[in-house]
DNA sequence: TTGTAAGCGTTATCAG
DNA sequence: CTGATAACGCTTACAA
């Protein structure tokens, strides 16, 4: 109970050998040991439960074979799915995954990226809260590796992996606008310092211009915050105040602001499907993995295009992976592109 | 870019000084500093964009102010709770939470805590994959603050933050029971290793005896594997033939598999609230949060008793912080209880 | 108020 | 094959 640590130094004097060949031991360096001497330093280290200190070692070798990964959210189901695929691929490195929570919040971000750093991670995998952060980029001028994942830093060229979302919005749009929906608009968190979103509102811009002829996009932009229902019910009654009896196609930025949209809606009586359809993407990897098609579940008016968090996590850890085999290489952007919307 | 690291001596040679001011300066003891040494070594730090290794510091003081929390699946939504609110309550007592996943593998949990031991974390909170784990045991026992969420070992008394599981079970079947339903089913994993799944379970066999007046229990309890549809199809459809024309009451031992079973009966074409009815456990924390109400999406008939994973994770914190303030207090049981189902 | 020096538990460099 | 010994970057008695 309590008792000081073993070190390597107790097993040293226990198996009468010096540090040095513990040291040997431990690092499998088999061949500069003896038969008798190895079976020596093997029994001592048993028989002390004797676990090697990965502080000690970091601070001497500067390598500490943990990546630090930081996701914006880890309460979406987006983030669930990428961590998995980053953990995935990190352990097949041989490196081990340390995943921390920005929760929205750049200031966290910052401190987790501060603490991180500071204790040593290899290289540093982030789904930023901000497009606009001179930290990581002078964290990656100064020879960190640093790999970015669906969110772009602005001023500086990282590794990322991301989804193009231009293309299946645009498609999504289209689909809407031959189902007959009169007026296309947009739901969406702020844009600002967030490069996906902003990507989905020009797409939209871009569709409700070409694909409805809208004459004043922007005023088909609706700002909410899903995490806060009564926000989410305000932008929907305006939005439905707004439209008259234009029947109208809803474009969701992303899932959790789908849903809800979703709960507004029903909340408001208002039946999916004739007046309102809802689109949008689907960021959902574990439902996918379940077999559960939630959308449906939601209505069949529904429609979404499905990305691949899992696969983009997968991505992003390859890259880490490359880039600390290679720190000097050049800088890559691996795209993981979403599945097209089943017209 | 790839500049060596600047330490604490640099700085002391920079501002003119020893290591030990500087420490001082790090550390916060102006008390012991000088108006204008401070500002000499202040303005030093700045210069070189100095940060302390926390590494170093960490060797040398044994502590890190770094919690590891590792959880059984973090592909859950009970996990994405959960370790919401674990980290809001680390967070709060000043220590930073280090999340790892051990993907359902005993194996990998045992790796990631060594790991996260070796490197020094001041405490673990685990949501172990395996109610067998000697390890954990040693660890508790060699002074390392251990604290457990949601599933027990065997064998040792841990701190630990639970919930109740009997009582919102039996009150979900006598509400099934009430409705109408002729026969009780249960859909779960393998129970070995896993106590809240064996907590289920037990009270379901107690109800299944009391409230269906079932003469075999076990003949009513189905294995499936939610991540798997193939095997929960199977199940469903064993269970569908077992009850022949009674009606059924299916109990879901958590939302995962009731997403899973839900999608098999409606792919088999069973209409869910005459023939079958669907219950269990609600441990979607951040569906709430949204204020959407999967399991009415779902369908009316399907029923559930809520759980707090996020309540869960935050008295978790606090055991640890408690625990870390006094190592040697007495352990502590905290309960997280279900809201009862509403009948 | 400031500094010296030892040491945290490893690994790396040499020298046998 | 094996072992001294000096770092790694910090904190902490103990002096001054």
């Amino acid at each position: 109970m309590g008792r000081k640590n073993v070190t390597i130094s107790d097993i040293a004097v226990a198996a009468g050998v010096s540090k040095t060949t513990v040291s040997r031991y431990i690092n499998g360096r088999f061949d500069l040991l003896s038969e008798p001497t190895r079976l020596r330093v093997e029994k001592a280290i048993q028989l002390a439960h004797y676990t090697p200190s990965a502080v000690a070692r970091s601070l001497k070798t500067q390598r500490s074979y943990l990546v630090g990964v930081i996701v914006a959210n880890i309460t979406t189901p987006f983030a669930t799915s990428l961590l998995n695929g980053i953990g995935q691929g990190l352990r097949e490195g041989g490196y081990i995954p340390i995943f921390a929570d920005a929760g929205d919040s750049p200031d966290d971000e910052r401190r987790l990226i501060d603490s991180l750093v500071s204790h040593q991670v290899d290289g540093l995998i982030v789904n930023t809260t901000t497009s606009h952060n001179p930290q990581l980029i002078d964290l990656a001028n100064s020879g960190t590796p640093v790999v970015l994942c669906d969110r772009y830093i602005d001023d500086y060229n990282f590794d990322i992996a991301v989804c193009p979302y231009r293309e299946p919005t645009l498609e999504l749009m289209a689909s809407m606008r031959g189902r007959g929906f009169e007026r296309a608009v947009l739901f969406t968190q702020d844009v600002a310092n967030n490069s996906p979103r902003a990507e989905r509102l020009d797409a939209f811009i871009e569709g409700d211009r070409d694909v409805f002829g809208a004459h004043d996009p922007d005023a088909d932009v609706y700002l909410c915050d899903p995490w806060d229902p009564d926000s989410t019910r305000a932008a929907v009654s305006a939005m439905l105040a707004d439209s008259g009896d234009r029947t109208v196609g809803a474009y969701a930025t992303n899932t959790v602001t789908l849903l809800a949209v979703y709960n507004a809606l029903t909340g408001l009586g208002v039946a999916l499907g004739e007046q309102v359809g809802l689109c949008g993407p689907d960021d959902w990897g574990w439902a996918h993995r379940l077999g559960w098609n939630w959308a449906d579940t939601l209505g069949s008016s529904v429609t979404t295009f499905e990305t691949d968090p899992y696969a983009m996590g997968l991505e992003a850890a390859r890259l880490m992976l490359e880039r600390i085999a290679d720190p000097a290489g050049k800088k890559q952007v691996r795209l993981v592109p979403a599945v097209m919307p089943q017209v």
